[in-house]
RNA sequence: CGGGGCGUGGCGCAGUCCGGUAGCGCGCUUGGUUUGGGACCAUGAGGUCGGAGGUUCAAAUCCUCUCGCCCCGACCA
């Protein structure tokens, strides 16, 4: 634990790494390329899972589960869907000792086995709409694999829903994309994210239009935080999902799905954390407030400790941990507990006995306030929204001090060189699939997301000068 | 798949070139002194050196084969 960490500033890369272990919350599993999730970081998972099941269900989505392996012809049914996913699968090829006659698939994502089976359940109008979600892991064979951003296996919520109409999915998918997933991010993990679309290279494979919420992490490299599919009628088309209207006429479904990953965990690290360690958002955080008991001699152990519970038990609505460990020093539990993020640190020693007070540490700042103990719950509340905000208007200063508007490819190319992050660049693009390729393959900088808030402006593309109505989001991405 | 690196107590590493009874730091045990910003002293436990084969009186060290992991590129939530 005396070891420093490695520089946020000068190496993120490794800062990462480091932080995601010693803080606990995820190791690398014995199978190349998959994650541990400890304790720690699943906690703050299911607080994840917590507020998007909230948001889900209001929009009336039903937690569902379908099964891991898919008939690995399912997946050939679509034929963007199979070309998208095919370098990424895995395949179980026996059981019980015998070959299996079809291989089944080990679900990348689950729309072929979700869309075979609700073709029996959705005969009239009146079956519709029909609002599922899954929390569930998938498996993509990777390369390359860092904790959190990119595993073999990973947890996520994926949401699949059946409509009457196109018109009506989309607006489906644009209500999980803003009511759900943005308000997370903004709310939640205090992240500030560009809301808008990919391009029809970047969208999901056998989708019609792929949503998405874009950030920007600490090292100028942006992170898809989640994507939101209107996946119009291709699939009901590839697996023949038809209903009766009330016209008696026969109607393909429009579909949707949905997803947010673990993935959001390395998003949060990357956004907040800084060369103290982990930085948790206040209304996610595993432990919000942690109890540091300071005595020196025996005698006076038994008081504070006494003071330190009944403080917990005031603060029975939040997550609270006392750290009674023996034989740390007070200093030590400070530094442990900052690497972990904990927004407040709560001191509590004879001499605030005595004043009937506590001290509350703000992890963000290191503001240290004397608190009376008739008004703790009142600041405590009030500090730990002040957090939330600090950290979010930090996020989006980062974000702001780090979005360049980019005139001229030389310029463009001048500031994705080298091995770091570029920022978000905004620049105009001719709206050429081929002009992206080129782009992406001379600067490795892709086409994050077309913001639905963009300036109608007429521009020339940057690489090849042709006419542009308005500027895109380009970035070198994780 | 291309390039680089690494496998030695729980973790991080030295030792390998030049063969000779396996070492350091952290952590852990126990006892004592400490404790409002990363405590100290003493004590003890813990390793068939990734695996297989070979050379040798003798292999962590030399030879052959093999397995695995990490980092950097192309692909990707």
């Amino acid at each position: 634990m005396a070891d420093p960490l490695p520089s946020h500033s000068e190496n993120f890369a490794e800062w990462y790494n480091t932080i995601v272990q010693r803080a606990d919350l995820a190791d690398y599993g014995a199978a190349k390329g998959t994650m541990i999730i400890k304790p720690y970081g699943y906690a703050l998972w299911e607080n994840i899972q917590e507020y998007l099941n909230k948001r889900f269900k209001k929009h009336g989505a039903k937690n569902a589960f379908f099964p891991t392996f898919i008939p690995s012809s399912f997946i050939e049914k679509e034929k963007d869907h199979v070309e998208g996913f095919a370098p990424n699968l895995w395949l179980v090829t026996a059981g019980g000792g015998e070959v299996l006659e079809e291989a089944y698939a080990v679900r990348p994502t689950s729309e072929t086995t979700i869309n075979n089976t609700v073709g029996k359940w959705i005969q009239s109008y009146r079956d519709l709409p029909l609002l599922l979600n899954l929390w569930n892991s998938c498996f993509r064979y990777e390369m390359r694999t860092r904790l959190f951003l990119r595993t073999s296996e990973f947890l996520w919520q994926e949401g699949h829903t059946f409509h009457a109409t196109w018109d009506e999915a989309d607006e489906y998918a644009r209500a999980i994309l803003f009511d759900a997933y943005l308000d997370f991010y903004v709310n939640a993990a205090a992240m500030p994210v560009i809301a808008g679309r990919k391009s029809e290279k970047e969208k999901f494979p056998g989708a019609d239009i792929t949503y998405t919420l874009e950030g920007l992490m600490g090292d100028g490299r942006a992170l898809q935080s989640c994507t939101s599919h209107n996946l119009g009628h291709n699939f009901a088309k590839s697996f023949d999902i038809r209903y009766l209207d009330r016209n008696n006429e026969l109607q393909y479904v429009a579909s949707t799905s949905w997803g947010l990953s673990t993935r959001s965990i390395g998003g949060i690290v990357m956004t907040h954390g800084d060369d103290k360690g982990l930085l948790m958002p206040p209304r996610l955080a595993p432990t919000q407030i942690v109890i540091v008991p300071i005595f020196r001699k025996e005698g006076e152990g038994a008081a504070v400790l006494e003071a330190a519970k009944r403080v917990m038990r005031d603060l029975d609505d939040y997550r609270v941990e006392l750290d009674a460990r023996e034989g740390l020093t007070p200093g030590f539990k400070y530094n442990d507990w900052e690497m972990r993020g904990v927004p407040i640190r709560l001191e509590i020693g004879p001499k605030d006995i005595e004043k009937n007070q506590v001290v509350l540490v703000r992890r963000d700042t290191g503001e240290k306030k004397f608190v009376p103990l008739a008004h703790l719950l009142d600041e405590v509340k009030m500090m730990l929204n002040h957090i939330h905000d600090t950290l979010y208007a930090r996020a989006k200063k980062f974000q702001d001090d780090n979005t360049f508007s980019v005139d001229s490819y030389d310029e463009f190319k001048q500031r994705t060189a080298g091995e770091g992050g570029a920022g978000l660049l905004m620049a105009h693009w001719c709206g050429d699939r081929e002009c992206e390729t080129a782009i992406q393959q001379e600067t490795r900088a892709t086409i994050r997301v077309i913001p639905f808030d963009q300036v109608q402006e007429k521009g020339k593309c940057i690489r090849c000068g042709n006419e542009s109505n308005g500027r895109v989001v380009f970035a070198k991405a994780y």
